[in-house]
DNA sequence: GTCTGAGCTGGTAGCGCTGTCAACGTTCCT
DNA sequence: AGGAACGTTGACAGCGCTACCAGCTCAGAC
């Protein structure tokens, strides 16, 4: 008590240099880089800090240094499941680090992207994360201006701006129908929602594994733009049998919906796999605990968003990853919904296949 | 081009009101308060800032205004369900608005929450929502010394720092033992996991239920500080049947704790609803769409976010709302997991209780 | 004993913006 | 006509911190 203090009653950084017995800027220097400092020295700020109870004003820092210790991080959804477990790996990544998570919603509008983008990077950001890499002209002409390490997530493409973390969607649902062919599954429904480019390319992949085995029939695709819920998975599987009542599997963009044509097979007294195999994407954890147990193409998203966070903060700190792009990969999780009766087929719960693209 | 600039290539507010022939102040005042220029100026200021393309230097303006314009947000958890929903009215709530969200993770530690708020409240957020009521006291007395308006939500107590909105946890779990009275169910389990301050809220209602009803039974109850999951739904009830094989209905403290449940029923081939009742907590979208529709408390999270965010930012332009405290309720919705069989039973799919505590 | 360089420390000068308050022009009243 | 009241504008002085560079001390080489 009785010590100055600046009128919002805060601690600053010359009243602990002050009661150190340094100069500010040697204060200064010991948040930033305590190894500069003699150790007598180090260990007077530090007592001093500490008995102070300072804590370092972020604004005037990021306005004195020119650069802010925040990571911006562009996501579509902040409902889907998916982007939960991916953000929850950058959220512990984060943590214990310098580094502070700024998120934005994109609502997957690549101009809400390109609108965010411009507003972040004005904030010189420490480092950013970027869904997909499906940005507009403006956009990517901003990433490959900015002047900090960038990392892309959730999937794979051809000319990363930075660095880039994720698997192939395509080739994930490709291994998907292999394994339903596996079953002696052929005529197989595709149902999708929402439809972003992640899915599309999820699309892409079932199309073309259907029309190398020559049998790829438009009528068996239902999709929509709505978003994903559960209730959806019943009401496009409903279309899709409406349609084609002739079907022997059912490849769902998403677990939700595969959870939905579960409950609605189950509501027809349509049996599984007996008369429908069911297989989901992502492997979210009900798929394990359904009745019967769900088959589906796991997916890395909580190991995603961690060594995303990690391999950017690596990057703003000078060490850049000798590995800048990341295949995660996945797993066709093999369960009860697809496995063949045969007496011939594998046991349950057991095989599984993997793919990684290169 | 040929227009000065600052070092690091931005256009600074300066370059800004010398394009529209005006004093950096009064360019300034052009952001924060547009009213007070005259029309001629406004359009002048507003031009030229367009044509530069500007972006305020929010470092720069936190540093000068000894303000920033961060919402803080502590929550207990990434992973739950229940806080996406909430968070998704939050940014909604936010967006548009000049406010950004600082999200952070107490991971349900108390402690970790104190040492988080202590960071927060360093740098003086505009605004403050933080999860539920049980604070540390030190928690408490910075909450109560910040100089930032601040909503606490999920929850209701009796001595809110300054807004509060949520509903009674323990109201809402008396709601569902009712409902499941009202269906003839007397052996009446609880199923529950991670068991946070709100869920151990809602196992005191369903005990004092019980108890007033004389049907109390310390063997009836099941929980873990595990993190909930689909698949902890099934063991745990599993548990309950091990020790009490002989009871009539399951009060699940969270929805997918139920739908573990309903699978562990169909495992054991036990019918729902005509052997075991099964009610769930919080409503989330699969419940209407499983088979049997699994009955819940429906919780209005997302509103609960929206508003926790919209009337913050009123308080913190000045409008305080005339109910800091909202109470937002719940309402048992009746479905066939629940509902008995008997002739004279309410059709399926309509009834529901709701509940307001005061 | 001098010189060199490494290691450490401090002084100065801003970073880009806004709070404060004074000054100006205009309108409206007495 | 004089003055008050209002609306609008600008000058100045920082906000708390760090970049930059100069200067100091001391060990080791010669």
């Amino acid at each position: 008590m009785g010590r100055k203090r600046t009128k919002s009653g805060k601690i600053r950084l010359a009243e602990v240099a002050e009661l150190a017995g340094v100069s500010p800027i040697t204060a200064s220097r010991f948040f930033r880089n305590p190894e500069a400092l003699s150790v007598a020295k180090r260990a007077r700020v530090e007592s001093a800090a500490r008995e102070l109870g300072y804590v370092p004003n972020l604004a005037a820092r990021a306005l004195a240094s020119q650069r802010t210790e925040v990571i911006a991080v562009l996501i579509p959804s902040l409902t889907n499941n998916v982007f939960s477990d991916v953000l929850r790996g950058i959220y512990d990544a984060s943590e214990g680090s310098r580094y502070s998570i700024q998120l934005s919603n994109t609502r997957y509008s690549i101009l809400q992207e390109e609108k965010l983008l411009r507003l972040f990077l004005a904030q010189k950001p420490a480092g950013l994360i970027v869904t997909g890499i499906d940005q507009t002209t403006e956009s990517r002409a901003m990433l490959e201006a900015a002047d900090c390490p960038i990392v892309q997530i959730m999937e794979l493409g051809p000319a990363p701006v930075d660095m880039m973390i994720g698997f192939s969607h395509y080739d994930a649902a490709r291994a998907a129908i292999a394994h339903l062919f596996a079953q002696g599954c052929r005529r197989v429904g595709f149902v999708g929602a929402r439809m972003d480019p992640r899915v599309q390319r999820r699309l892409d992949g079932y199309v073309a594994a259907m029309k190398d085995a020559g049998l790829f029939d438009q009528r068996l695709v239902v999709t929509t733009a709505t978003p994903t819920s559960v209730t959806l998975g019943g009401t496009l599987f409903a279309d899709l049998l409406a349609r084609e009542p002739n079907i022997d599997a059912v490849f769902c963009a998403n677990d939700d919906l595969a959870l939905g044509v579960l409950f609605e097979c189950r509501r027809r007294e349509i049996t599984v796999p007996d008369q429908i195999a069911i297989i989901g994407f992502n492997d979210l954890e009900f798929m394990a605990s359904a009745v019967p147990t769900l088959t589906s193409v796991r997916t890395n998203r909580y190991e995603m968003g961690r060594t995303a966070a990690t391999m950017l903060i690596e990057a703003i700190e000078g060490r850049r990853p000798e590995q800048p792009v990341l295949d995660l990969g996945f797993k066709v999780i093999e369960r009860q919904s697809s496995l063949a009766q045969r007496a011939d087929s594998q046991p349950a719960l057991s095989g599984m296949v993997a793919g990684r693209t290169k």
